[in-house]
DNA sequence: GGCTAAGCTATTGTTGAACAATCCCACAAG
DNA sequence: CTTGTGGGATTGTTCAACAATAGCTTAGCC
């Protein structure tokens, strides 16, 4: 058997340590918040389409859960914009307009051009994830994976703005991309949605690791340009 | 009486699009939102200090609401970091500690900066709210009530994000604030902590006004990096 | 004394049922 | 074609119950 060993005392190897690391992922959340993150999935997947309303006999029914438990669930739900809740009439699937979508790239732009220019003053350490995220989406699309290559695209995105290194900034910004989700279903393809951004995700990590803040900056803001203009447009479309 | 009008039909005076726009007023809210907005008051003003149990019980009787209506204010509040919720021990209210403020206002700094960006090219309209606080500010200085000078300052500094013209940087602004008074607390005098500030935001509307953005920006950065460190101090002084 | 283990109690987590209030729809009346 | 009027379904909220857990108390042991 193992040895006797006393893991009160401090040790060369941090077992404790790399424990503590690990309890946030035992994920003692209650059942509520296990109900939110499911319905969170099915809303991003589509499942869920925008518009649908999300009965509480019937959800509750589905996942077994009391109406109590799920009307907590859409607490959080509410809280994170994917869903709304009109007074006595129930919760509905969001139903993002243009100036929706306007908005969340302007906050975008916001979020992620703090990112960028917190680059400047970071070390080169910190660009690791935005290479592995750039790379995972080429890797992506030579295979044909298209909703693999718009994963990697968010985040790409989303390593972006944690270069600035705040705990907050980066649950805003992943709590916009989980709203901006809704705004992709009116897309008729994932690959004509994130195609186009491949080259444009490359050249920013390539101008950040040549130091070109500016220059990176001025591709960032071509691709939320680009990016909003093109969802918006299919928005237009899908809603005449 | 009134003359007989058909309001169904298209008039001159858009009598309906006014009235729509205060659909939002008549505050069709539900008890459990209602809940959240009086337990955020009560953190706020300092009478649920932080650390403080929020048991489901005492509070349900004290508010004359059930326990699941209460848990479920309780899901709004710890979506907005007022509240931490832990598994089988209940509610708290959220203690800051200064990695916390740091980071709130590292977010200011993004926010606030976006507000600043914005204003170069925003006509001078509206810097109206911007005079509007800082006047307040001053007023409430004068007459000695420093609690106001406070509400006046955040006042201004939500104004200022809002140059930038968009709703969820609004928002975000809005509970960034509503967190940040949970470290204000720590403070002994809301006159030390808001008095010195009353003259960088004097100046920093008074160089906008002048179109002179980038000293603004300077002034705003002072202004946040001295806040920062007083509320820091502060914290750890009485923590110790 | 100080430490461990068992047990008790209060609180939370979750459910199910109940009732009032409200909305939606269909249908009748003017 | 608009305006009432039911009826049925759904939400808003409460209450009571039970399981599960955390924290305290107490007994026991070295």
């Amino acid at each position: 058997m193992g040895q006797d060993v006393d893991l009160a005392r401090p040790s060369a190897d941090d077992t404790l340590g790399r424990l503590a690391a690990d309890r946030d992922l035992l994920g003692r959340s209650g059942t509520a918040q296990r109900v939110a993150e499911v319905l969170r999935d099915r809303i991003a997947e589509g499942a869920l389409p925008p518009g649908t309303r999300l009965s509480e006999q019937a959800l509750g029914a589905a996942l077994g859960v009391s109406r109590n438990t799920l009307r907590e669930a859409f607490r959080t739900l509410v809280d994170g914009r994917l869903v709304v809740h009109e007074m006595n009439r129930g919760v509905f699937v969001r139903t993002l307009d243009p100036d929706d979508v306007n908005d969340i790239y302007a906050v975008r732009r916001a979020l992620e051009g703090t990112g960028l220019r917190a680059a400047a003053t970071a070390g080169p350490v910190h660009l690791a994830a935005l290479h592995a995220a750039v790379a995972g989406g080429e890797a992506a699309a030579d295979a044909g994976d298209w909703p693999e290559v718009g994963t990697a695209d968010l985040r790409f995105h989303r390593a972006l703005v944690a270069l600035a290194g705040s705990p907050r900034l980066d649950e805003y910004m992943t709590r916009l991309l989980a709203e901006l989700r809704l705004a992709f279903l009116a897309m008729p393809s994932a690959r004509a949605l994130h195609e186009p951004f491949l080259r444009l995700n490359r050249r920013i990590v390539d101008l950040l690791g040549a130091g070109d803040t500016a220059g990176a900056a001025a591709v960032l803001e071509r691709y939320l340009d680009d990016a909003c203009e093109m969802i918006c447009t299919a928005m237009r479309m899908d809603g005449a």
